[in-house]
DNA sequence: ATGTAC
């Protein structure tokens, strides 16, 4: 049997792609890393293969712990991972949705061709950059009080729609429609009502961004058809999450469990791994706050995308129908989900964690889109501004393989301190104007250093691995045009 | 990711 030693921990490999790290001691079950040798490399740089191991720890851990092919450290949990944790007998992890609830992605797509827009490049990243809140603190789209953030926590995107910022087709092309129908808004504390209320539309700092992008590859020809992807075409990414919002809802309840399941804790090997048992009024209180600030994040994505509707018409003097900017899908990145599964043959409900992973079900699976249900859902993988980023299609395997699930994008290689010292970002913005014509516009230096592509795995290699394995299909490949970023 | 620090 072929295995992978890395630093005291061994995988044995099941098959191309597959590694597993056996049970053992206190582990409810065993470990899987799907990943490449290269990127396996990669993953054992850092602690990601040791938290891994501590997550099959947590209670009603199903199958095995999953790690994806762009997986990295992350707080407690890894980011790439997948842990699916019994609904009734198990628990819930906030370190293993992550800080940032419903970190996610969406994509516009348009009638406009590169050519187009060539020439246009400078005056359409000035404008972005001038209508699109973005960076660190306060400043969205809408100022608003409490009842507004509310509103928003409750009704998603609805409440969007209602107000002017985008049409009801806009709710079909978003997983629930828009709306998780479990938020509870009275579960968010007010601090974090506060912090969210002049944020909403906003794009925050670190690794979010928009970008405009054209269509390089298409490779399911087939599929992008019914995705409505041609090559040379223009699309938009916006990539964000839920801001102060969801980042005070993950530490308030991380802080309460901590405190309230501390017997749980004790029996944890990382006390980043805090967890709610299944059925506990914290269980039900953390799940209905993060679906209400999954609610917040998917209103933050539809009110930059509906800003940029408006900046495309000033730069091309055409309405936005004209252009048919239409969202093509908005996929979460950083949640929780209870989803039925089948497990040996019997069904399932299960808190699927996805934390730095994304939804990607199949042809067929009832919660697809209408729209896409013959073709499987669109999943969208941004990668590096110097690399550009992928559209994926649930593959037939995700279901039994990854609970329904794959990557989420390049995976970091190094940290973001690491990342300024080794990159200038005026040197970065620089290389990437000079010789990939990408027009790259931020609110801080710092944050182009920590975001260079060198900081990045290969979205290739990634992506490469998540086809081969058939849990998500390639079907388009898109590089940058121009980028903002916080 | 983040009012970049409990």
């Amino acid at each position: 049997m072929t295995t992978y030693d890395a630093d005291g921990i061994t995988l044995h490999k099941v098959r191309d792609y597959v590694w597993e790290i056996p049970q053992e001691g206190d582990m409810r079950t065993p470990a899987r890393v799907l990943a490449s040798e290269q990127l396996l490399d990669e993953i054992s740089e850092d602690k990601t293969l040791q938290q891994l191991k501590n997550a099959t720890h947590l209670p009603g851990m199903t199958k095995h712990a999953i790690c994806m092919p762009d997986g990295h450290q992350g707080y407690g949990f890894p980011v790439g991972g997948v842990g699916a944790l019994d609904a009734e007998s198990g628990c819930i992890s906030p370190g293993a949705v992550g800080y940032d609830v419903n970190c996610g992605v969406r994509m516009m797509t348009t009638n406009l061709t590169y050519e187009d827009v060539k020439g246009h490049e400078e005056e359409l990243v000035d404008s972005l950059f001038a209508n699109v809140p973005s960076g660190l603190g306060g400043g969205g789209i809408v100022e608003s009080d409490i009842d507004t953030v509310e509103a928003i926590l409750e009704n998603g995107v609805e409440w969007a729609v209602e107000e002017g910022y985008g049409v009801e087709a806009d709710l079909l092309a978003c997983e629930d429609e828009g709306r998780r129908p479990d938020a509870d808004p009275s579960a968010i504390s007010q601090k974090a009502k506060d912090r969210g209320k002049n944020q909403i539309g906003s794009l925050g700092s670190g690794n979010h961004f928009l970008e405009v992008q054209r269509v390089t590859d298409v490779f399911r020809e087939d599929v992008a058809d019914e995705f409505d992807l041609r090559e040379d075409q223009i699309v938009v990414l916006i990539h964000c999450g839920s801001r102060g919002l969801g980042h005070q809802t993950c530490n308030d309840y991380l802080r309460k469990i901590e405190k309230t399941h501390s017997g749980l804790l004790q029996q944890l090997p990382d006390k980043e791994l805090a967890a709610a048992p299944a059925g506990s009024k914290l269980a039900e209180e953390y799940y209905g706050a993060m679906c209400a600030a999954i609610n917040f994040a998917w209103v933050n994505r539809q009110l930059i995308m509906h800003r940029t509707r408006r900046v495309f018409e000033r730069v091309f003097d055409r309405t936005w129908e004209q252009m048919e900017m239409e969202l093509l899908y908005d996929v979460a990145h950083n949640i929780a989900k209870k989803e039925t599964h089948t497990v040996d043959g019997e069904d399932r409900e299960l808190y699927v964690h996805r934390k730095g992973a994304t939804r990607a079900f199949p042809a067929g699976h009832p919660e697809v889109p209408a729209a896409y249900r013959d073709v499987g859902q669109p999943v969208i993988i941004p990668g590096s501004m110097g690399a550009g980023s992928y559209v994926l299609r649930g593959g037939d395997r995700s279901m039994e393989e990854t609970f329904g699930s794959t990557a989420h994008g390049a995976g970091r290689l190094m940290s973001r301190t690491q990342a300024k010292n080794e990159f200038w970002g005026g040197d970065v913005q620089d290389d990437l104007r000079e010789s990939q014509q990408v027009y790259v516009k931020a609110q801080s230096g710092a944050t182009v250093a920590e975001e260079a592509p060198g900081v990045y795995k290969d979205v290739d290699e990634v992506v490469r691995v998540s086809d081969a394995l058939g849990i998500g299909d390639k079907v388009a490949r898109t590089f940058p045009v121009c980028n903002i970023k916080g």
